[in-house]
DNA sequence: TGCCGCCAAGATAGCGTTATCTTATGCGCT
DNA sequence: AGCGCATAAGATAACGCTATCTTGGCGGCA
C-alpha cells in the first residue's frame, strides 16, 4: 500500500483533494456501470462499443457534464487537440480575417487554436515553433516560407502535418495555400501602364518577404516595357499606417515630380496617401494614380475609391485549415499547392 | 516486472517507441547528474537547488534544446500555464487591440493564451467556459458582464482568478477594467447639445450590451432637457460595415428630415455615414453632425475628420491581463475595479 | 561531544487518460 | 459436438511530470 493515506472517510487521495471538482472518467463509468475504458472508447467512438452500453455512457456524461482533462489525454494518446498557427503580426487586419477562418474551420471540430505572433522574425517563429512543439499539436499553420533552417528540421522530425500560407512554394511536396504575390504586383503594373502611366513608384512600410515579392513582380513587368524607366523604390522600417501613407505620398512627390503612378504595399498606406491628396488638393487620379494592395472594407467607399487588389485571406485561411485536417486524417492525396488566385479591383484612383 | 516488454536494445518502453523524440525530464536528469526531481525544481526556480547544480541542469537542458512537456506538468500539477481570454468577436478592430496588448503581457511570462470567440452569445460563452475550464487555466479574461448564472457559478466553484474587461461592474469584489459605457454616451450628448444640436439619433447595428449602454447614457442626458426631444432610436441586427453606415444614414435622413445630429454605435457605421453624405453632398456638420465611437486610426484621416470616442482598448487588455497576473500570484490588496476613462476627440464631424 | 533541528536532495506515488494486452463470450464451421 | 476465431469488455501499465514524504548531512547549542 501506499506509504501515507489510510483512505479517509472522503475517500481523498494523498494528493491535495481533487481541488477542481470536475469528475473524472473512473467516476462516469461507475455512474454508467461500465468500466473506465469502455467509457474512454463510447466516449471517443472508437473501436465498437455496444450500442446500449454507448448510449449510457453519453447520457452519464451529459448528466455529469463530464469533459475530459485535456493534460491527461495528450499525456496519454501522446497527441493533443490543438494546431497551431503562427501569424508575423496581430495588429495587421489582414491576418485577423484569416485567423477568423481559420478558427471557423477548426473549433468545431474540437480543435484547439493555439496562436503565435513572431513579429515577422523568423528567429522568433523558430522559437514558437520548437514550445508549440511541446504541446504535441495536431497540425501547424504557418505565415510564409521563410523559416529558419532549424525551423524546418524541427517540423520535419516531428512528423506534424505543417501547411504554409499566403505564398506558393516550388519545393515538392510543401502543401502552400496562397496566390503569387510576385504576379500580384506584376498585374498592377501592366493596369498602371494600361492607364498610360510611365513614371511609377513602389513604395513599402517595413517591408516583408511577400511584400518585397510583389515589389520585385512590379519591376520585372516595368522593366520588360523599353520606353518605361525602372521604378522609384520607396521603402522605409516602420510599421505601416494611415499617417506613413500620407507622409511617404508627400515625400515622395517632392523628391521625384514626375511620378504619375504609385503602387503602395498595402491599403492602409494608399488611403493615407488619398487622404493627403484630398488635403493638399492633389487630384488623383488626374496627377498621379494609386493602387492599394488587400482591399480593405474602406477602399471601397473612399473617395476617390481606392484600385486594390483584393486578397483572399479568408479564403487563405479557410483552405488552410481543411487540408491541414485533411493531412491530420491522413488523406493526402491532393495536390499540395493551392492557388487561391487574387483580383485586381479597378476603381477611380487610377 | 510488466507482462509485456522485455528492455529491448532501445531501451524502448512498450508504449510507441517514444514517437516524439524530444528529450524527457529523466533524461535531462541523468545527464545533467541530478536526480529528475531536483532538475524539474532547478528549472522552475522553486525550493532551494544548489546553484551549482542549478547551473548543471540549465547547460543540459540548453544543449539538449529540452523543452517540459505540458500536458504532463499540467497533469501532475493540476494547473496549466494557460489563459483563456473570452471575446464576443474577432473580426472587430476593437478587441484585436485588446488582444495584443494582453499576448504581449502574458508570452513572456510563459503564459499560454487560449482564444475563445463566443460571437456576444451567453450561451456560447457559457459553452466555452466549461471548455477552458478543463484545460485548468491559471486565469480567465472575459468581456463585459452579460454571463449566464451557470457560467458565472462555473467559474466561482473553479477558484480560478477572473477579470472583466470593458465594463464596470458595481458588484462587489468583482475584478474589473474598462471605463464607463454609459457616461461616454452621456459625454456625446452633451457634446451635441453644446453644438447647438437639438433633434438627435442614436444608430446602432448588431446591438451588443456596451453599445446599448452607450445609448441609453446618450439619452439620457437628452431626457434631462427640457426643449430637446428624447433621441431618435434606429437599431437593425445586421452586422456593422461601412456599407451599413451609410444605408442607416440616408434612411435616418429620409424618415426624419429634422434630425441634426447622429450618434453611431461604432466608428464603421459613421465612416461610412460621412462617405455616404460626401457622395450625396450632404453637408457635415452642416447638414448634420456625426460622432462616432472607438476611434479608430482612419478616423482622424478623412474629410471631414471624424468626432469619436477614443477607447482605451490596448490599455484595457494590458491592465486586465496585469491584474490577472497579481491575482494569479495571490496579490489582490488592489481595488477591483480599474476605471480607465475615455476621451472625446472633437474634429470636424461635429 | 552529543543531540536536535533544519535544509537540500532523493524516493515514491500518483495526476486522469489511453495503448496494449488479456480474457470472456459467442458463433461458424467441420 | 468440438474447435478456433472474431469480437467486445476489462485489466494493466504507462504517458512525463510534480506533490509529498523520507533520508542524509551539517551546524549550533548545551
Amino acid at each position: 500500500m501506499s506509504p501515507r493515506s489510510s483512505d479517509g472517510p472522503s475517500g481523498g487521495s494523498s494528493r491535495g483533494s481533487r481541488a477542481s471538482g470536475r469528475p473524472t472518467l473512473a467516476e462516469l463509468a461507475r455512474i454508467a456501470g461500465v468500466s473506465p475504458i469502455t467509457a474512454s472508447r463510447a466516449l471517443r467512438g472508437v473501436a465498437s462499443v455496444d450500442p446500449d452500453l454507448a448510449r449510457r455512457v453519453r447520457e452519464a456524461a451529459a448528466a455529469l457534464n463530464y469533459v475530459a482533462n485535456p493534460a491527461a489525454r495528450t499525456l496519454a494518446s501522446a497527441h493533443s487537440d490543438a494546431v497551431a498557427v503562427l501569424i508575423p503580426s496581430l495588429s495587421n487586419l489582414l491576418f485577423i480575417d484569416t485567423l477568423e477562418a481559420i478558427h471557423d474551420v477548426l473549433m468545431p471540430r474540437g480543435l484547439e487554436v493555439l496562436i503565435g505572433n513572431f513579429h515577422y522574425s523568423p528567429e522568433e517563429e523558430e522559437k514558437l515553433v520548437r514550445n508549440y512543439l511541446a504541446y504535441q499539436p495536431r497540425g501547424i499553420l504557418l505565415t510564409g516560407l521563410e523559416q529558419t533552417p532549424a525551423t524546418r528540421s524541427l517540423l520535419k522530425a516531428s512528423g506534424i502535418p505543417v501547411v504554409y500560407m499566403m505564398e506558393l512554394s516550388r519545393e515538392a511536396g510543401l502543401h502552400c495555400v496562397g496566390f503569387s504575390q510576385e504576379e500580384s504586383g506584376a498585374a498592377v503594373a501592366r493596369h498602371l501602364l494600361a492607364r498610360g502611366r510611365r513614371h511609377l513608384a513602389y513604395v513599402a512600410a517595413q517591408l516583408d518577404p511577400r511584400a518585397l515579392e510583389r515589389g520585385l513582380g512590379f519591376q520585372r513587368v516595368l522593366a520588360a516595357e523599353r520606353e518605361v524607366r525602372p521604378p522609384v523604390w520607396l521603402s522605409v522600417p516602420e510599421p505601416s499606417s494611415v499617417a506613413l501613407g500620407g507622409e511617404l505620398f508627400v515625400r515622395l512627390l517632392e523628391a521625384y515630380p514626375d511620378i504619375d503612378g504609385i503602387f503602395f504595399c498595402n491599403d492602409d498606406l494608399a488611403q493615407g496617401a488619398i487622404f493627403e491628396a484630398t488635403r493638399r488638393q492633389v487630384p488623383i487620379p488626374g496627377r498621379v494614380a494609386v493602387v492599394g494592395f488587400n482591399d480593405l472594407p474602406l477602399s471601397a467607399h473612399m473617395a476617390p475609391r481606392l484600385t486594390s487588389i483584393r486578397t483572399p485571406r479568408a479564403k487563405v485561411g479557410e483552405a488552410a485549415a481543411r487540408r491541414l485536417v485533411a493531412l491530420m486524417e491522413g488523406d493526402c492525396r491532393a495536390e499540395p499547392a493551392i492557388d487561391l488566385g487574387f483580383e485586381l479591383v479597378e476603381r477611380e484612383s487610377s
